[in-house]
DNA sequence: CGGCCGCCTTGACCTCAATCAAGTACCTGC
DNA sequence: GCAGGTACTTGATTGAGGTCAAGGCGGCCG
């Protein structure tokens, strides 16, 4: 069952636990076949790479479960990280649907499971059923959402700012409240991921993390950490 | 004919000049025909608001012709101009695709005129030809992708860095070709809404622009650029 | 066990762009 | 013409964050 350890393992669309947050859940089942069959899973460990910056497209990927990062970097060997992408996510679909070479990299941050999606599975689905291409149109048009935020951030807010957003941002996902406004929170990022999902560098968000601790805003073990009144770092946001 | 000046004018899709570059293109005679019964347009001076930041979205609007900046403000008061919009474009498409107020506000940089499609004309005809929702869809992924390399632009790159690559951008549009590799670009923007495009303040643009002067490797005088060597140009954008 | 290698932290220093404060040029209306 | 406003420039100063260099801590493997 599981000889190949890093091959293609066997994932069933119809079963998928991911399946009711995707983009594909408006296939009608026959449509939904067509995927089944034109995809291939493998499972990816921590730091595998599932595309790279300047390969050739040749489908889409569904995250069936772990976690993907987008990565992208500049001439100068700048590194940055530009999302965090979760079972249910499709990823690789911009560069699919410009027709072009990808221009960023996805790598799996925890052991994932992917199933890519043949192209010609892809496009002849995008024909058949309109609504798909609706719901990857909404999908897109929130990413540029979160971009846009993203550029306005990194260029007008200070570093303490854009930490307390990310932190904020992380609690939706991997926060849990505690009673009276208290949280906890399990990051799944290394603190040099940290630093490249705010862009900046890893001494930077050290300094950050202490003045936090300082300032008496949160607590920092491990990746653990605890926020004694969300408010206060509701309050960092402002400049 | 031009009695109210600021109000309606009457401009019609089938003969509309931006036709072929939008992605109303791939519509039929009859779908064209309800795009210009659900549409109302109207002439824009310099610093008008298309729409502004909270607004609802009410349907999606088509840049005849001028040219209309997307601008967004943060907490701190703080402004930058995400794009420039250019004939045939179709903005405010992303909070009505999402169905929640506008995040960012439109404001026509040049005369403008600009048509208004109601968002239940919008609707029907995506449910009519997918074919526009596909179109849409390669738009915003576009826009995502140009959107993703400015936020690594503006967390990495330094102001010279920036200010370069804002300029070799502006060439394909507005740029003239002269011989020997040598380059006029009249540009259609201000200082200051320069400064806003790479994320940095007005005195910084002065001395940016002074730094090229003296290093020789563009001169301006007033809206008008002069670089000899557009290798110069593409040397800064290293770091 | 000891050595190596990432990841993280800390300190000292420096650089680039923001800020503050004037001053100039240009346009519009009175 | 002059007054006022806006866009732009310039200089002096400051500070946040990058860079460089060093050291601590934990895991893994020989």
């Amino acid at each position: 069952m599981n000889d190949g350890d890093k091959s293609a393992t066997s994932v069933n669309c119809f079963t998928c636990q991911a399946r009711g947050r995707t983009e594909w859940c408006v296939l009608t089942d026959d449509e939904l076949a067509l995927v089944d069959q034109g995809k291939v899973c493998r499972q990816y460990l921590p730091g595998d790479v599932i595309y790279r910056e300047g390969d050739e497209s040749r489908g889409v990927h569904c995250i069936e479960s772990g976690l993907v990062g987008i990565r992208k970097v500049d001439a100068g060997g700048n590194e940055i990280l530009l999302r965090l992408c979760h079972p249910g996510d499709t990823i690789g679909y911009r560069s699919f649907l410009a027709g072009d070479a990808h221009n960023n990299s996805a790598e799996a941050l925890e052991q994932s499971v992917i199933c890519s999606v043949s192209g010609t599975a892809v496009r002849s689905l995008l024909e058949k059923n309109p609504t798909l291409g609706l719901r990857f149109l909404k999908h897109a048009a929130r990413d540029l959402d979160d971009a846009e935020d993203k550029i306005l951030q990194s260029t007008a807010s200070p570093v303490r700012a854009r930490f307390a957003h990310l932190l904020l941002v992380l609690k939706d996902r991997y926060g849990v409240a505690g009673d009276d406004g208290a949280l906890v929170l399990d990051l799944p990022l290394s603190r040099q991921d940290m630093a490249a999902m705010i862009g900046i560098r890893p001494e930077s968000m050290s300094r950050a993390i202490r003045s936090f601790e300082e300032d008496d805003i949160a607590h920092f073990s491990g990746r653990r950490v605890h926020v004694a009144r969300i408010e206060d770092l509701i309050g960092e946001l402002e400049t």
